[in-house]
RNA sequence: GGGGCUGUAGCUCAGCUUGGUUAGAGUGCCGGUCUGUCACACCGGAGGUCGCGGGUUCGAGCCCCGUCAGCCCCGCCA
């Protein structure tokens, strides 16, 4: 945080390529009819310059004779002053009475400033603009939130900065982010351009589907009852621009989900939406990691490739969980054959119901507290685990309720060292999985093993095609129903689909997903029979997914993509603790657009237009 | 659908544990002094539906119930 009134970033800001000034945008200085620079630009190399400037004002330093203001812009600071022997009085008092955030035209000179008077934390602070004329064009009223801030001075409320967004969105450290943003989409669309992607745009009003999340809905005026749908993704139109002989395609597709929203999810959001004709998912790995590699590098970071993989398999056996945080071990290992003729009743019991012990050795978690562990037990339990058996070496004493059970020798076979602790549950995998993940990510957190700003890209691969459902035994697809089964598993739909694996793939970056994608089924055929498997008829999948169905059978090429959580990498680019700081008008965790009001109530007479009529439902069900 | 935290001056917060005089601080705002400040300094002033509704009580910012909003999490997000 730079010191001027919180302009911020004084470290990034002189680093070159990483903050948007303006000649990493586009090159262009800002110069109009109304100014010849803008005001976050001017350096020594300006000394001399006579400058007309418009910009917000951002603070005021009133001296009595002497009147200094801040004027900003996208660009940043510029000390502008008025001096009693260059301006008259009554431009004097023009300069020290305009209100904070008024917008005002200034005309003067660019001169170096004194030695003593420099501030080396202001860009710009080498210079001054010494003014001859000041005109108030835009007064402003006094700003419901502050715009400018003092060093540690605490952000206001996040109501309050979506309710005056066009507020919150002067601050540097937003128009930061979102110049970033901008620069982020440059990149896509020059990158994949470069490859030969057609950039080409599906319909936001599209056929509602029943599956996956729920659909933001539109009423249809021209017919009556009859709704479209917001997309979620692009995804069946992309696959038929795939038939349509497009060949290489892209998207920075906006998507709409009526699901709760998070910390990192909003109802409508941005992908990067890529799809390909003729590959295999090497293709797709090659081209991802180019974006990947091109988009970090933008944002001011290096990152080698190719990425590393890993089967889902293994990223479950090995972190129980398939998106791992490979900056920090901690792997799990099995150590069911070590509790197997134990007396210890929660694991024999588990080992018996055809469960697994498995655990997490913790270097050094001999030091962790009673009452870190007990926390961390509780991580476990609310993820579903019975509970955390615990196992500490002290030198050759080795404590903890599970020590007395283990015969001699099985001790030393997990492989622990003086001081460490182990951690185990005993369940079925689809119990222990998220319980050890949860225990594994919260070690990482309180023993601090994360250090540095490394970047652990990952391609998790081999994902299983159906996921079964722990009540019904259903099936439901893991990535989409038009995902390709693996082609050395396609014996297994008959016999036992749920073990077949997917052409599909993730990739992650220190534990979370930043995009995903698969190789599309291509095959008419295969795609009925996959919707069978799901439970999809023939007569429902043609009304649903006819115009795909049509599609492929019209001679379809082996296609498969990908798509990117462009918001997600903004923010993680920008540094950003939400989503919110990255979206120019986000929406809360209620789905409100607090600024502008929506969702809004309609009159009744567009209602009846659209066939609809309120219904009552104060009355809880 | 469920759980947690928060809501007091324009803004950021204290006051709530243990109900009791006129609800405070910093900052911003208004007025004044000041010619080199950059969180300018100094002097003075205005500014409150304690989110909203109900209840308990002689008395509620504080206790209870409900409700609204914001944030975080679980479910959900093919």
């Amino acid at each position: 945080m730079g010191a001027a009134h919180g302009l911020g970033d004084a470290g990034v800001r002189h680093a070159p390529g990483r903050l948007g000034m303006t000649e990493s945008v586009s090159g262009e200085d800002g110069a109009t009819t109304l100014r010849t620079h803008r005001c976050g630009s001017l350096r020594s190399a300006n000394v001399g310059a006579a400058v007309r400037l418009g910009g917000w004002v951002h603070g005021k330093r009133n001296l009595g004779g002497l009147v200094f203001l801040d004027l900003r812009d996208r660009d940043g600071l510029v000390q502008v002053s008025f001096d009693p022997a260059l301006v008259d009085e009554s431009t004097r008092d023009l300069a020290a009475s305009v209100g904070k955030e008024s917008v005002v035209l200034v005309e003067g000179d660019v001169v170096a400033r004194p030695p003593a008077g420099r501030n080396p934390e202001l860009a710009t602070g080498e210079v001054e603009v010494k003014a001859r004329s000041l005109r108030v064009i835009g007064p402003a009223v006094t700003p419901a939130i502050p715009v400018a801030r003092a060093k540690g001075e605490a952000l206001p409320a996040e109501e309050l900065r979506l309710r005056h967004r066009y507020l919150d969105l002067r601050r540097p450290e937003l128009q930061h982010n979102l110049i970033l943003r901008h620069r982020l989409m440059q990149t896509t669309r020059q990158f994949l351009g470069a490859q030969g992607f057609l950039e080409i745009e599906t319909p936001i009003l599209t056929k509602p589907t029943p599956e996956g999340a729920r659909d933001y809905l539109v009423p249809s005026r021209v017919h009556p009852g009859a709704f479209y749908a917001l997309p979620q993704s692009p995804q069946l139109y992309k696959q038929l621009l795939m038939v349509s002989g497009f060949d290489r395609y892209f998207q920075i597709a906006r998507c709409f989900r009526d699901e709760d929203l998070r910390a990192d999810r909003q109802p409508e959001f941005t992908q990067i939406d890529i799809e390909a004709s003729f590959v295999g998912p090497e293709d797709i790995y090659r081209v991802a990691e180019g974006l990947i590699v091109a988009l970090w590098k933008e944002g001011g970071r290096d990152i080698a490739r190719p990425f590393p993989r890993m089967r889902y398999e293994d990223a479950m056996e090995r972190y129980g969980c398939d998106r791992p945080d490979l900056r920090y071990g901690l792997e799990l290992f099995d150590a069911t054959e070590l509790f197997r003729s134990t007396d210890l009743g929660i694991a024999r019991a588990a080992i018996d119901a055809g469960g697994r012990v498995r655990g997490v050795r913790v270097p050094g978690g001999g030091a962790l507290s009673r009452k870190q562990v007990d926390e961390l037990e509780v991580l476990a339990k609310g993820a579903g685990a019975g509970g955390l058996l615990r196992l500490k070496r002290d030198g050759a004493q080795w404590s903890g309720p599970v020590a007395k059970y283990l015969g001699a020798g099985a001790a030393e076979q997990i492989g622990m060292a003086d001081g460490d602790l182990a951690l185990f549950v005993a369940a079925p995998d689809r119990i222990a999985n998220p319980a050890l993940d949860r225990v594994r990510q919260e070690l990482a957190r309180v023993m601090q093993l994360v250090r540095g700003e490394a970047l652990c890209f990952l391609w998790v691969t081999d994902f299983p095609l159906f996921e079964r459902d722990a009540d019904s035994g259903a099936l439901g697809a893991v990535h989409h129903p038009f995902t390709s089964p693996h082609e050395d598993d396609l014996a297994m739909l008959d016999t036992e689909p749920w073990r077949a694996r997917a052409q599909a793939y993730d990739v992650v970056l220190n534990g979370t997903e930043v995009g995903g994608g698969s190789i599309r089924i291509h095959d008419p055929e295969l795609q009925r029979r996959v919707f069978g498997l799901l439970g999809i008829d023939d007569a429902t999948a043609q009304r649903r997914f006819g115009f795909l169905l049509e599609g492929l059978r019209a001679g379809a090429p082996p296609h498969g993509g990908i798509a990117f959580g462009f918001d997600r990498i903004a923010m993680l680019l920008a540094g950003a603790p939400s989503l919110r700081d990255v979206i120019a008008y986000p929406k809360t965790t209620t789905a409100n657009a607090l600024f502008e009001g929506a969702p809004g109530a309609v009159p009744d007479e567009d209602l009846r237009e659209l066939r609809l009529r309120r219904v009552d439902t104060t009355s809880k069900e």
